[in-house]
DNA sequence: GTCTATACAACGATAGAC
DNA sequence: GTCTATCGTTGTATAGAC
């Protein structure tokens, strides 16, 4: 793997373990095994080489996604998959947890990924319910938009959950609660 | 207000608009019209300031919750004016957003306070949902727990949407989403 | 109780040799 | 491309006068 690239892995591991205020150049550096000139030839400085951090796991989680939610299934099924595939947990949100840092959102290019992944998941949850509903599966009164926005909520707050009791377990539930929920409002014929 | 009192108050300010890593003792001291001396006359340093600033914070969200939990109502009311209560969404939750401080998080002192906020919020969200089952409000399947856990999820991941969409728009969506998903699971007989 | 002075490490970046 | 040296600033805290 080439330093560049080391240093972005390096800087993706960090943005998700500390955040970016707490991030600095050395730390990124040392864990990449390259030298402070080394990371200032490759990057103008902290901000560019979380560019090219935050925009990769961005990239990595969309399709992630979209590996999910876009299998077969009833619309159920596939948000249950979606909710339930493995997850590093305790570890929160690399995306999510940026919303966070003060840093990240006073700059208008580190938050733009950010958004556009929230914005991306909701739309395409909202599709997925969208088809259940159409096919009959789900009822004809359920909003879609509001309930994607709730399902994405749920995961992201399950990470906060998570994080606060020091257990997996809060996370656990919550998925588990927010299906519940979901599944009053299935026909029993999709 | 005491010189110990302004102290305090600026760092519950900073705490939740910037965080523990990025709150500097200099930022704390300037909005509080202290000197450096001052602070370090009435605190050790800033972690006993933050714990106080914290414990202040985690003994007032309890108190506003309970304020509207334990309000007369159904069930669904209840939970209803809770989940939409006036909130600085924007600015996140001053509690839940110390999740994501890695220096919180390793600080077993710090981070109790939060622990137990998300503990007892759960707690008692899940009692009110069982007196709305006792009552026949809500059905007798419904997992009060689980349920409880999803609900503070959307709540906190309501404000993790918001914070990346820039808007308050996602919040108040999620909120609704997760109200019309209960609604299906009321008996109508409240 | 509050002030100023001082200390020392870390941060984020630049300079210039190799 | 990578290294070491250096820089100015900020973070966090202590010392000691008033």
């Amino acid at each position: 793997m080439s330093t560049s690239e080391r240093l972005i892995e390096s800087t993706r591991e960090l943005l998700w373990e500390r955040g970016y205020v707490a991030t600095s150049p050395k730390a990124i550096q040392q864990r990449a095994g390259a030298g402070q000139g080394s990371m200032y030839h490759h990057f103008t400085g902290k901000p560019e080489l979380a560019l090219a951090a935050i925009s990769r796991t961005a990239q990595e989680m969309r399709a992630a996604g979209e590996e999910q939610l876009s299998a077969p299934g009833t619309a159920i099924e596939r948000i249950t998959r979606y909710l339930r595939r493995e997850r590093d947990v305790l570890k929160g949100c690399p995306i999510g947890r940026l919303t966070q840092d003060p840093e990240i959102m006073a700059d208008p290019t580190l938050r733009a990924p950010v958004e556009e992944t929230f914005a991306w998941v909701r739309g395409r949850l909202a599709e997925v319910l969208a088809e259940g509903r159409a096919r009959g599966e789900l009822a004809a009164t359920l909003d879609v938009a509001t309930t994607a926005a709730a399902v994405v909520a749920v995961l992201q707050g399950g990470y906060v959950l998570a994080r606060a009791a020091g257990s997996t377990a809060p996370f656990d539930q919550a998925i588990t609660g927010v299906l519940g929920l979901l599944a009053g409002h299935a026909t029993g014929q999709g």
